[in-house]
DNA sequence: ACGCAAAAAATCGTATACAATTTAGCCATC
DNA sequence: GATGGCTAAATTGTATACGATTTTTTGCGT
């Protein structure tokens, strides 16, 4: 059976950590399908580094909600059902206008600017043409998100984002219908500009709706995907 | 060195699963001394089991932060800085009143009733005396928290809250002052009668301020511990 | 040909082995 | 008596080995 395809960086030393992150990186950023076998053999050969720490690698991911692990099956790229959707971006819901009204509160003018830049670059890449381009925009708009919450200084809401955001990657690399909702980055430009205003109020209402119209852009009718294991065993 | 004191199960079968819960446990009911370190060697004839299997545990046990593994060093029951327990507290406060929402939604007259269960088994154990009455105590108080997190239906939020309660648990244990606040039990029963009338705005604000007198109630000055290698290396 | 059972291969789960690093002990020296 | 450095012990990091489970292949009978 065919395995997964993760980039291989070649001689280089690694650690768990440096594979976890691989791996990582290789399934937000879509390079890695969901539903993927990731063989720990397969990865191990392509990191040159030893089962164990490919396990280690992908127990992490598996605690992380990136891939399941089946037991005496081995691990797979993720596969959420809508279920497990909608649960993800309820908390966002939950959560993220907290996180902004947080940033807010520790936001200097160089923050902003900040966001200002990485909007910038969001629409260059709205901009731009082919797959890599559409991948770092992807990026990017996760990244806002990412940045808002490092802007509250607070790490433990910070690790919560980066597992929602990678987790909703998959989601939308499942379910995602419009190439990229483009309206997202007005939202998020709409987003700084109230947080500039002082509108705090109105920019928790903007982050809602937003989280709201990434959820609405999704099809969520069972078996987009055709894994028929995924479908009946759980 | 003397290294842990895990509870060792003699003769059962264990996973590496059932071994980080042991010590996840052992940890929460502070039987487990933040700072204690875990020789992976002593843990896996504890249990019966090999290194690999302990390792696994503790490196999910990092990830939850209930231990600090230091590169060639070994694991360590975790010692939360300052900061890092004001950042526990801070998420709890932006995240529970949105659960508490969040559980009402989808609570029938059963999940009250189950509540209130959980309230009276807490305050019987308050009137019990005891070193073990006073575990059983502070994980009952923890466990209203996690009961509300579980009617949301949410395992995402779920999850959240589960690492929240065990690293609260271990702040507690190291800066908590008052055997316990004892006003914390009649806070839980303010907060479900709230929520029986309906009155959730107040539910939330009962909350909040619940949070911050847990929080409230810790002496936080430096060095508590006088554990200088993580006063400095950190 | 098709289906089914048994053998073979592949893959995971766990333990053990060995290398790398840290820690502890010891003696010489100031 | 304290300090510095050297050696030995202990501990972790990683790879390998082997048993258990699953998957695939093979081959037989219908």
């Amino acid at each position: 059976m065919k395995t997964a395809a993760v980039p291989a960086d070649d001689q280089i030393d690694v650690s768990t950590q440096s594979i976890r992150d691989s791996i990582r990186d290789a399934i937000v950023d879509r390079r890695l399908a969901p539903g993927t076998k990731l063989s720990e053999a397969d990865v191990g050969a392509l990191f040159n580094v030893s089962r164990t720490l490919v396990r280690g690698a992908l127990q992490a991911l598996a605690y992380e909600g990136l891939v399941n692990v089946e037991k005496n099956r081995g691990a797979f790229v993720a596969y959420p059902l809508p279920e497990e959707a909608r649960q993800i971006f309820a908390t966002r819901r939950l959560i993220e206008p907290g996180i902004l009204r947080e940033a807010a509160k520790h936001m200097g003018p160089s923050h902003l600017q900040h966001l200002r830049q990485l909007l910038t670059e969001e629409g260059r890449l709205m901009a731009e043409r082919g797959q890599s381009a559409r991948r770092a925009e992807i990026k990017a708009s996760g990244d806002f998100h990412l940045m808002l919450a490092s802007m509250t200084g607070n790490a433990v809401m910070q690790r919560f984002m980066d597992e929602l955001v990678a987790r909703s990657s998959l989601v939308i690399a499942l379910y995602g219908q419009s190439a990229i909702s483009s309206c997202g980055h007005q939202e998020h430009q709409d987003i700084v500009t109230a947080i500039e205003s002082g509108d705090l109020d109105r920019a928790c209402h903007l982050m809602i709706h937003h989280i709201d119209h990434i959820e609405a852009d999704l099809d969520m009718r069972e078996n987009k995907g055709s894994d028929l294991r995924e479908a009946f065993k759980l």
